[in-house]
RNA sequence: GCAGGGAUAGCGAAGUGGUCAAACGCGCGGGACUCAAGAUCCCGUCUCUUAGUGAGUUCGGAGGUUCGAAUCCUCUUCCCUGCACCA
């Protein structure tokens, strides 16, 4: 019979929905639950690619071997379905979102059942469904309601020829992503804004405590980026400018001051005989994204005013530069060039003064000439600092902090990099923000009872925002005075979908509450998180800072959202870069499974690498999985009876429950693999029910359907994927015999390459095995073993015997676990 | 530019101070089986040498630390991820 997986593995798919096995309830008394969740996919067009498929099975493979521990398990599956390309897709070629993004959503779903996946799907959420977004919209006015989302103005990529706001993504080279001969512009908007900054500190400290990658926790306190320093006060023409440093200590060689470009306030600042060349150097600039803004030279234009330095009472001039963020700080910074190479850089381009205030030992700052090479960043005394002059610069900080505090010139500061999270949207696809604008009252939340505030179908893509232009869903009543008003236009940042999906999985039908708090809170926090490193800062960091927030709203009792994460890594094409349709080395896991089928697929993902690896697609790979389940297919197959097991067996079948355990556990996913490939190539032809239904188990989290095959061929009536996880029987795993397998697979070798040697010029016939007597017995118990891996008679004298055949005297070269051999 | 990760035999990948010429898989070469191919099984697979041995050269590149380095440090090249409106 041959190994006909696709039906194998339809039939098998099929039971497990119809006993929906893996449906779950909270109320299964006794167990210990487990959340395990990978990160939801945004629903592309073009369904799953290879990396969904890794990111699928690794946590299949865990929610599978915890449901087996006994767990009762949570694993399942979502659509983060609001999004940028729905959206593209309908400004060029006229497609409903809607429709779009749910022709999607089938196609995945279709593609996830043939993975063979685990999930219940009864708990399918989808974020575009209004009954999801309306618990967005309800959240977002209980952090309006608590001062958490507030109003600003802030900087976007505006097309004059859209006539609207572009995101990063549509803008390319400078240009609109539509329009290749439109530079794209700055615009400064006012937009919603959550205030992450509020658990800056939380955020930081509680990263400590979590079991994630150390890479992620690392760049998420890099996200963050406290750092202490102080709030010096310049005064500019009377008015007072706050400006955040890190550097106190050098203060006395500021010889100017900074503002951002993005600076709210920047054009207050503007002198009048300098206004054009300010708006000039705006207009130039044409991008907000960060790398772009980074990739530019720095530059900056004077713009007519001057500082007073509060230590020397010195004016510098003051320019408005594009290496300074406005969100940072307060957007402000001054320019010490001797230093800081950034200011030294701007110092040397615009012809500023460099004033060296930082000697250190043993190192001649100026140059002969009397000019700075480069800025010294380094610490040392102070120089030309009044009377700090003499001082270690570090030690300084602290007094000279103190000291502009005492004046009032300045104080203690914490700065965090991390912003508030800007959540508009000037988009369509996306949930609209429950506000409404009245001339009279301002601006007004709109009432729990009306939500959800629905998403308006048919409208007109193409120029401005599609719900701006829309008067139905503009023009609305105050809820407060019931006159005329207008609706906010702008939509939610998808970040704020994903935020908290997470809860909602644990109670996804109810039509009262976003959830039920007993419901959420026997699941969470998710045990294990899957998904990709690229979630590492933006993603994670909004859902752990929406955990606290609602925990502080009273919805949730908990701090943090995942408890441990894993980041699989990025499988990129045969040819090592990433998989891209430009580059042609796509692979579809689909056509994998349809060639292979998907339990050879999902062993191969898994053991390409260690899963927290990138790795290169080699289809070879999954050819040899094919491979081996085609073995292990044919072996099952001939099984008619069973046999005894023995100790050495059961050493090595405890020894691999064992190991398999614990790999997976610790995610070495590959190692489990490798022992359960051992293990199989150990049996011999025939061997206990129970060894067999060992192997099925440890290999169903990886290949479920052929396990589910053999199990019911073996005459069992439930399903593996229900039955319990083999546990070890430490006690009989014989390391004596583990040691004994070793010396005797040496000894094979050594027979096997000597055969080789001589088999050039004469085929042996024997092999003499000369052993230190007290090994006797260990090598004549293996002698079976022996004469079948090296395919020779062999036979086995202690060197000590009076009457062995040795002609050629080898015996003695004989070692402990080492004998000497003679071939003829 | 900033932040994080990576580079190991023909390929993929394990290995983070000695037990390493380096697990495992793939590929390739040879043999068995077959009319043949495929499948399967066995053997081999850094170089030279050899009755199981011995020697040499390897772990992106260049230096360094150490009795000893794939493993630790410094510099360097290339690749990958994120950088706040892609999700």
């Amino acid at each position: 019979m041959d190994y006909n997986f696709t039906a194998l593995e339809k039939k098998w798919q099929k039971r497990w929905g119809e006993k929906k096995i893996f449906e779950v309830k909270e109320e299964k008394k006794g167990k210990e639950n487990f959340y395990c969740l990978e990160m939801f996919p945004y629903p592309s067009s073009s369904g799953l690619h290879i990396g969904h498929a890794f990111n699928y099975t690794i946590g299949d493979v865990y929610a599978r071997f915890k449901k087996m521990q006994g767990f009762n398990v949570l694993h399942p599956m979502g659509y983060d379905s609001f999004g940028l390309p729905a959206e593209n897709a309908a400004i060029k070629s006229h497609a409903d979102p809607k429709e779009y993004t749910e022709t999607a959503i089938k196609n995945f779903i279709k593609q996830q059942r043939l993975l063979g996946l685990s999930y219940d799907w009864t708990r399918v959420l989808m974020t575009h469904k209004p009954d999801y977004y309306k618990w967005d919209q309800f959240f977002f006015l209980k952090l309006f309601e608590k001062g958490l989302a507030y109003r600003k103005k802030s900087p976007v990529n505006w097309c004059p020829k859209c006539n609207t706001v572009l995101a990063n993504e549509q803008v390319v080279n400078g240009k609109c992503w539509r329009h290749q001969d439109t530079d794209v512009e700055i615009r400064n908007l006012e937009q919603w804004f959550v205030k992450t900054t509020d658990y800056a500190e939380e955020l930081l400290e509680m990263i400590e405590k979590l079991n994630w990658p150390e890479p992620i926790k690392m760049m998420q306190r890099n996200w963050i980026g406290r750092s202490e320093g102080a709030e010096v006060v310049f005064d500019i023409d009377g008015d007072k400018w706050p400006v955040f440093t890190t550097r106190p200590d050098t203060i006395f060689g500021v010889s100017f001051v900074v503002i951002s470009l993005q600076h709210p306030r920047l054009m207050q600042l503007v002198s009048p005989d300098r206004k054009k060349e300010v708006e000039k150097f705006l207009k130039k600039m044409k991008s907000v994204k960060q790398e772009d803004l980074d990739k530019m030279e720095k530059e900056g234009v004077f713009i007519g005013r001057y500082a007073k330095n509060p230590m020397t009472n010195e004016k510098v001039p003051v320019y408005a530069g594009n290496f300074v963020v406005a969100d940072y700080g307060s957007g402000m910074v001054m320019g010490v060039p001797a230093h800081d190479q950034r200011d030294f850089d701007f110092a040397v381009k615009y012809g500023l003064p460099m004033k060296a205030v930082i000697e250190p030992r043993d190192f001649e700052i100026y140059e002969r000439n009397g000019q700075l090479p480069s800025a010294y960043e380094g610490d040392g005394e102070l120089i030309n600092s009044g009377e700090f002059t003499g001082m270690n610069n570090r030690k300084v900080i602290a007094e000279i902090t103190k000291y502009l505090d005492k004046k009032k010139l300045g104080k203690v500061q914490v700065q965090f990099k991390m912003r508030d999270w800007l959540v508009s949207r000037q988009r369509y696809w996306g949930a609209p923000i429950p506000i409404v604008y009245c001339n009279d009252c301002g601006i007004v939340p709109v009432p729990e009872k009306d939500l959800p505030v629905l998403l308006p179908a048919k409208v007109e893509f193409g120029i401005g925002n599609p719900l701006e232009t829309n008067e139905k869903f503009v023009n609305v009543k105050c809820p407060k005075c019931g006159m005329k008003a207008r609706r906010e236009t702008d939509t939610m940042d998808t970040f704020f979908d994903s935020s908290w999906y997470f809860l909602r999985f644990c109670d996804p039908q109810n039509s009262k509450k976003p959830f039920d708090f007993n419901r959420a809170m026997y699941w969470n926090p998710v045990d294990f998180y899957t998904g990709g490193a690229e979630h590492a800062v933006m993603h994670l960091m909004y859902a752990r800072f929406f955990t606290k927030a609602l925990r502080d709203l009273g919805f949730i009792e908990m701090d943090e959202p995942f408890t441990r994460l894993f980041n699989q890594g990025m499988i990129h094409g045969e040819d090592g870069f990433v998989m891209s349709k430009s580059r042609g080395n796509v692979v579809n896991p689909i056509d994998m499974i349809e060639k292979y089928g998907a339990d050879a697929l999902r062993l191969a993902l898994v053991s390409f690498a260690s899963p927290d690896k990138d790795t290169n697609w080699d289809e070879n790979v999954l050819n040899g999985n094919f491979k081996f389940l085609r073995k292990l297919f044919s072996y099952f197959n001939a099984v008619k009876k069973f046999s005894k097991s023995d100790e050495r067996m059961d050493s090595k079948i405890n020894r691999a429950v064992k190991n398999v355990t614990d790999f997976i556990e610790s995610m070495k996913y590959n190692y489990a693999i490798i022992e359960i490939r051992n293990l199989f190539n150990s049996f011999p032809d025939q061997t206990s029910r129970e060894n067999l239904e060992k192997f099925l188990k440890l290999i169903s989290p990886f290949c479920p359907h052929i396990a589910e095959e053999f199990w019911e061929k073996m005459g069992n009536k439930n399903f593996i994927s229900v039955s319990s996880w083999p546990k070890a029987d430490e006690s009989r795993i014989n390391e004596g015999f583990e040691m004994e397998e070793k010396i005797v697979e040496r000894l094979a070798e050594d027979i096997k390459s000597v055969k080789n040697l001589i088999s050039k010029r004469e085929k042996p016939g024997a092999a003499y095995v000369y052993v230190i007597p007290n090994e006797k017995k260990v090598f004549e118990d293996n002698l079976d073993n022996l004469e079948k891996k090296t395919q020779i008679h062999v036979k086995i004298y202690s060197v000590s015997d009076k009457d062995k055949h040795d002609p050629l005297g080898k015996s003695k070269k004989a070692k402990p676990g080492k004998p000497a051999i003679y071939l003829e």
